[in-house]
RNA sequence: GGAGAGAUGGCCGAGCGGUUUAAGGCGGCGGUCUUGAAAACCGUUGAGUGAAAGCUCCGGGGGUUCGAAUCCCUCUCUCUCCGCCA
């Protein structure tokens, strides 16, 4: 949420920012919302100082036994006036945070302008053979050829016990995504430094309007009907929502997440977008980075989290690429967001892996999630970020896709195979299985 | 699901209609003392808003009253006992 009084002071550096972004802001009936609400409270603040008075002195006179009739007739009046002006500033004040609410964040100064994906900053590329993406000598088969060929992954039977965007891995597809959660767990615990997690899958409204996916989102949301509470759409929500209303000391900061959890995501509005195969599912598995920071902290630390990302590639092997989202692809709440791109063979495309983000002040202060500087009279809002370390579906689809071999079995990276009882190929399974 | 108890400042805990501008303790910070430290003693120590005076905040929301942490309604959460259950 952006700061009130940044709104009124700062209207156009605002609006500048939302033009880079392609939102269309109006603030002319905001402004005058909060013009009003400031001259409410103006009248009623002094009403509330006089009857706090008053009604001590009549505490008093009724103590020394004398009659206070006068005085309490005048404050049954002063009374009425008070919360009359108070239900008008109540009222004034919840339409000023609804609106707030929707008023996506500033990006960074070193987000570079554009209009949408097309005009997104590659920053770097790595492969495991310099930087350009390896060529396979036959012409690669799309993952869920792979996948089917090998009888790791059954989408038809997914579709009949749930629907379309669901997966049922099977056998040596559901171990290679075990494999893969506890490898990217193992990495970020024992070398990155961050805490593991395992975080409640569902939450309820205010933790989604912390995260910024409330209220505008709901849309891309599963909401379980018997209950208030909604599916999480990626562990950033539960796990950001950790210190909602607190105040840490600094010198907790930075504070490092990691969890996995499953992520549940309508994708509305995607209809016909990756139909076939893991890229688009409802139900996906990802181990999220988390990191609480001090604002003078959060760009460096933005930069390390990305590279924590990237390594989980690095290891396995994966050609893939870093790019700055421009302000017009910017998400809502992220002041500056780097996606890492895989490399897909069959699509001849990088394709977005993971997406690191840094919100800056915005969901702390929507989650009032405050640090109290070391010497310092005031609190101040932390920074928070997250990337995922990463979208274990994709990892999949890329690990199939990048290791196929022709005669369709697939090789398993190194780091996997003491996960996977050794074994250093997915061959095809025969039999009972299918 | 049934019965009961509770939610107060970083933590513990008193207050149950009017010097509560929330007692007291612990913890934190500063000081006295000390070669240094501990102990003891003294002081200080919640958040938001505002230039300040002030105003608001005792789980959330609503009500009663001149006046509510305190009384009433409601919701949420926690605990105890019983039942059921992985």
């Amino acid at each position: 949420m952006i700061d009130l009084k940044f709104v009124r002071e700062n209207t156009e550096e605002l609006l500048a920012s939302m033009r880079r972004r392609g939102e269309d802001v109006e603030l002319g009936e905001f402004l005058a919302l909060d013009a009003k609400r400031r001259e409410v409270q103006q009248e009623v603040e002094p009403l509330r100082r006089k009857r706090n008075e008053v009604s001590e002195n009549i505490g008093r006179l009724k103590k020394a036994g004398q009659k206070a009739e006068e005085l309490v007739a005048e404050m049954r009046s002063v009374g009425d006036a008070i919360t009359a002006l108070e239900s008008t500033h109540r009222e004034l004040e919840e339409a000023q945070r609804e609106f707030l609410l929707t008023i996506p964040n500033l990006p960074h100064a070193t987000v570079p302008d554009g209009k949408d994906e097309s005009e997104n900053k590659e920053i770097r590329r790595w492969s495991p053979h310099g930087e350009e993406p390896p060529t396979l000598s036959f012409e690669p088969k799309p993952h869920w050829d792979v996948a089917e060929y090998l009888d790791i992954i059954d989408f038809n039977r997914a579709a009949k016990i749930a629907g379309a965007r669901f997966a049922l891995l099977k056998g040596v597809g559901a171990q290679l995504e075990r494999a893969l959660i506890n490898f990217m767990l193992d990495l970020h615990t024992r070398e990155h430094g961050y805490t593991e997690l395992l975080p409640p899958f569902m939450v309820n409204q205010t933790s989604m309007i912390t995260t910024g996916n409330l209220p505008k989102f709901e849309d891309d949301l599963f909401k379980v009907e018997n209950g208030a509470y909604y599916l999480i759409p990626t562990a950033e929500v539960p796990v950001t929502n950790i210190y909602q209303d607190e105040i840490l000391p600094e010198e907790r900061l930075p504070i490092y997440y990691t969890a996995y959890t499953p992520c549940f995501r309508r994708e509305a509005g995607s209809y016909g977008k990756d139909t076939r195969g893991l890229i688009r599912q409802h139900q996906f598995n990802k181990v999220e980075l988390v990191k609480f920071t001090g604002p003078a902290d959060s760009h460096n630390e933005h930069e390390k989290l990305t590279r924590d990302a990237e390594e989980v590639l690095k290891r396995l092997g994966l050609a893939y690429r870093v790019v700055a989202l421009c302000a017009g692809d910017l998400g809502f709440a992220a002041a500056k967001t780097y996606d890492i791109e895989v490399w897909v063979p069959s699509q001849k495309k990088y394709r977005e892996i993971s997406s690191c983000s840094n919100y800056e002040e915005f969901q702390a202060r929507r989650g009032s999630i405050r640090f109290k500087p070391k010497g310092a009279k005031k609190t101040d809002f932390v920074h928070t970020l997250n990337g995922s370390g990463l979208a274990v579906g994709r990892t999949v689809v890329a690990i199939l896709e990048n290791f196929q071999q022709q005669d369709g079995t697939v090789i398993i990276p190194e780091v996997l195979r003491p996960y996977m009882g050794g074994a250093e190929r997915i061959l095809r399974s025969e039999g009972r299985g299918r």
